[in-house]
RNA sequence: AGAGAGGUGUCCGAGUGGUUUAAGGAGCACGCUUGGAAAGCGUGUAUACGGCAACGUAUCGGGGGUUCGAAUCCCUUCCUCUCUGCCA
């Protein structure tokens, strides 16, 4: 969520840097701050009758005291009309508060400097490309065969017990994703994040701190029974950890990851975009969190970057790491990085990870303070990334690692799965 | 799921309609004292909104109500604890 002070003292830049992420209606700035006029003056206008009517008050109690009743009955008399004026300003104030609000909350996240023009996937701009293209046996295969093949993943089976898009695994495939899971987790905490494991599911002020309501209700799973939502990644419920709280600047940076399934209903396109592991609804993911000083988000958004980075490079994987232009970001987010995996056997890039700053945006939303060196409350700013997303990993290992008779592993993954080779 | 008890500031805790301007204690910060420390003494120590400021307003889990006036009374909801039940 955006300041609305903030807009109103850079209102031209505010709408220079929307129009970037392609945010149609920039009347819409100008239109808050005149909101923001109103409810400023009808506030003053409250405080002040408020204010006679609580001075009125204790003078009622101090002539009650002494038994002077008239004195007493004049001042009721006077505060019955104040509050008369009051009501009628408590409701405009009530209706002036929700569209400020529901103004406000349609703009997305400011773009960083950094973020290119752009309107689509295409225009991304790659910034680093590493790791070797696989050279694989002629007879190679995409995972959604492979993991057939050796009855790694049945997606049928899945289908009946819950519906499309629920993969049921099986086996070493199981295993597997245990295995990956452990190796991410482990990866993650000796380079510093504190673990989680959170609730996978939340309640609807923690989806609205993150921001996945009011925009994104419809991609999420409700329990409407009890109003929960099942989460859509970790961030969610492992974010609001910190929700309404005035940390101390010490606390700073603040390093979490956490394992969680993350179910998403996002319909979705047809074809070999969809088909296999490539998207599911209910999929498993580590991610990394940070919540740091203002001053720090940037370099700690490049020390993110590098720590995914150092993940892919460890499992062997090709990879590209793209900056997002500003039609193709997040809403919240200010700037960020996707991380693709390269899959000889489909021959496309697969998204296996996706690290933001989100600067203020989060952190306001869901009033996530620290208290700096003055003794005066600022925002931290939060960042997450995934490390990493593990169906798409499990595909590009898959295919990647595969040998004329079976499938290989990455040397970092030989211990934890106790042998050389997948099959 | 049923019955009961609770939810007050950073923490503990007093407070059942009117100097509560939330007592008292602890912690923390600064100062005095000291060779240094402890103790002692003094001062300060929530958040949001409005205001250049003085200051004003709101907040005692959340929401609503009664009243001239609510931490206190009423309704509602969430959460915690104890007992009973059920359960991996």
């Amino acid at each position: 969520m955006l300041q609305v002070n903030f807009l109103r003292q850079n209102t031209e830049l505010a709408k220079k840097k929307l129009a970037i992420k392609h945010f149609a209606n920039l009347n819409l700035v100008d239109e808050v701050i005149a909101i923001d006029d109103e409810r400023k003056q009808l506030q003053a206008s409250f405080d002040d009758i408020q204010s006679k009517v609580n001075a009125a008050s204790k003078e009622i109690g101090g002539h009650m005291a002494k038994g002077e009743k008239d004195q007493s009955e004049t001042l009721k008399n006077a505060v019955a009309d104040w509050k008369k004026q009051l009501d009628p300003l408590k409701e405009k104030m009530a209706l002036v508060e929700a569209s400020l609000q529901q103004v406000i909350v349609q703009f997305p996240n400011l773009p960083h400097d950094l973020v290119p023009l752009g309107k689509t996937p295409e225009e991304n701009e790659v910034v680093r490309v590493g790791g070797e293209t696989p050279k694989l046996p002629t007879n190679a295969e995409a995972h959604w065969d492979l993991i057939k093949k050796h009855n790694l993943v049945d997606f049928e089976t899945g289908a009946k017990i819950t519906g499309s898009g629920f993969p049921l695994y099986i086996g070493k495939g199981a295993k597997f994703q245990r295995v990956l899971t452990q190796y991410f987790l482990d990866f993650n905490t000796a380079a510093g994040y504190t673990e989680y494991l959170p609730p996978f599911m939340v309640n609807a002020a923690s989806a609205f701190a993150t921001g996945q309501l009011p925009d994104k209700e419809g991609q999420m799973y409700h329990a409407t029974e009890d109003d929960f939502y099942l989460i859509p990644t970790a961030e969610v419920p492992v974010t609001n950890v910190f929700r309404d709280t005035v940390l101390k600047e010490s606390d700073l940076p603040l390093q979490m990851t956490a394992y969680s399934p993350c179910f998403r209903r996002e319909a979705g396109s047809f074809g070999k975009d969809v088909r296999g592991l490539n998207r599911v609804h209910q999929f498993e993911k580590v991610e990394i969190i940070q919540i740091v000083h203002p001053d720090k988000s940037d370099e700690v958004l490049n020390e993110m970057v590098a720590h995914v980075e150092k993940l892919l490079t460890s499992l062997g994987l090709q990879y590209r790491i793209l900056r997002l232009c500003g039609g193709d970001m997040g809403f919240a987010s200010a700037i960020t990085y996707d991380f693709e995996v390269y899959s000889a056997a489909q021959e496309r890039w697969l998204e296996v990870s996706s690290v933001s700053n989100f600067q203020a945006y989060q952190t306001y939303r869901m009033k996530c303070r620290f208290k700096d060196a003055d003794g005066k409350i600022q925002f931290a700013h939060s960042l997450n990334g995934s490390s990493l997303a593990l169906p798409r990993i499990f595909a590009a290992i898959v295919e990647n690692y595969q040998t004329e008779t079976g499938i290989a592993l990455p040397k970092v993954l030989q211990p934890y799965f106790g042998a050389e080779n997948l099959i």
